[in-house]
DNA sequence: CGCAAACTTGAGCGTACTCAAGCGCAGTGG
DNA sequence: CCACTGCGCTTGAGTACGCTCAAGTTTGCG
């Protein structure tokens, strides 16, 4: 059985289940030990909006984003998720966002019937899927609080924030993602992040190595704006 | 057993159980006979952000807001709730908002514990809250992209179509909640919900007999701006 | 090295916000 | 019966934050 008191007290964060879930014999890796590896370059779908919702993913390597595209063009990034976290997992038939590949990324598979099969057996199983949409829908809540009611800094501050909780972090944080995939993510245009990170650097609350390498040099500050 | 092929395909509006599970003798009444009635006052909390989650409640007659609280009283409401629909599932143990009736409510309550027990006498109960809440998080997504991605007239408008379809309308619809709510709710301001809606009347696209009760004029145009 | 894509910076604008006054309705008391 | 009051809503004027459009600049890759 999975460690069920796991789960993520960060509403930011995707939902892991216990890395070192060493007593439970029957854990976490006898889901995905039955999980077929997949890589995909950059870019590349994962899985689009209408499609069978029939399989299940962890991101081994890389990153991947989901989103919603409007008849216009206009795109919403729903979450990013890094090396450890899972996503595609969905109560009804079919998916409701796209799902693509950010960088080359390798992601472990599970069939649907497969989990069910699982489910089956064990039930368990089921009640650890629950408790992984319930911290999605945790993570979506608090995305509405920061796109009803946070200002632009707010907003890029509080990413940085959980970019920085959620990567392994030795000094930068590595961003796998575009300014246009921020951007989409935090309901800004690219030029508002830009501007954004660019204030945050001449504040001298974070560095800039290079575009997609941040560091984290004055976290006070930061962490108060991340309320 | 629940009926599964029920779930809402309205990302919009809060999950129900199939109201006309008749051939499903232990169906959605056997969950709520063992429930207890509860009666609110207009504004009255039903629970706070960070109480035990004890509980998990339907909404008899009335309404009901939940949502979130920043430092400096800003505020994100995350749903509301009308006759039939539930709330209050959590699959933690506490709550992540809080929760208070709009007007004079009557809410069905059932106890968490009592939930688990009828779940282990009778696993697809698990199942059917599972959806509960996968039908949430469709909801709280689809948000998102009304909060990131969408102008002032289109959340309006959003927002009154998913009441038009909610709401058992003769004629007009009516809103339990003030404008103040509607905005924190869309993430506007109450001046700029008033204004849109003035100047939804003014192009007759609505009618607006009080502030509370709006009527539908010309249903084609709401729907393309509700794409 | 050269090109394209990603990112930054600048100038001007527009949508939604802020601050403030006015309106309308329901409840209350003279 | 009607003024009075209070609250919710609307309207107005001015502002500001973030967007648009348009260069530049940097980076990564062939």
């Amino acid at each position: 059985m999975l460690n069920h008191a796991t789960v993520s007290s960060q509403p930011t964060q995707p939902f892991r289940f216990h890395a070192a879930a060493t007593d439970h014999a029957e854990g976490e890796d006898s889901l995905w030990t039955a999980a077929t590896r997949q890589t995909f370059v950059a870019n590349r779908s994962v899985y689009s909006e209408g499609d069978a919702a029939d399989r299940m993913f962890k991101v081994v390597t890389g990153a991947v984003r989901t989103f919603r595209l409007l008849e216009d063009g206009r795109r919403q990034v729903n979450a990013f998720y890094l090396a450890g976290e899972m996503f595609g997992l969905e109560a009804g038939e079919t998916y409701h966002f796209c799902a693509e590949a950010i960088t080359a990324t390798q992601l472990l598979v599970i069939r649907r019937d497969a989990l069910r099969r699982r489910m089956a057996a064990r039930p368990e199983i089921m009640n650890d899927l629950w408790r992984l949409t319930a911290s999605e829908l945790e993570r979506a809540q608090a995305h509405c609080v920061l796109l009803g009611r946070k200002s632009a800094m707010e907003r890029v501050v509080s990413f940085l924030m959980s970019m920085d909780e959620r990567v392994q972090h030795g000094e930068a944080i590595e961003l796998p993602m575009s300014r246009q995939d921020i951007a989409d993510f935090l309901g800004l245009t690219i030029e508002t992040v830009s501007r954004t990170m660019t204030l945050l650097e001449e504040q001298k609350l974070i560095a800039m190595p290079s575009a997609r390498r941040i560091v984290i040099r004055d976290r006070r500050p930061l962490a108060a704006l991340d309320a």
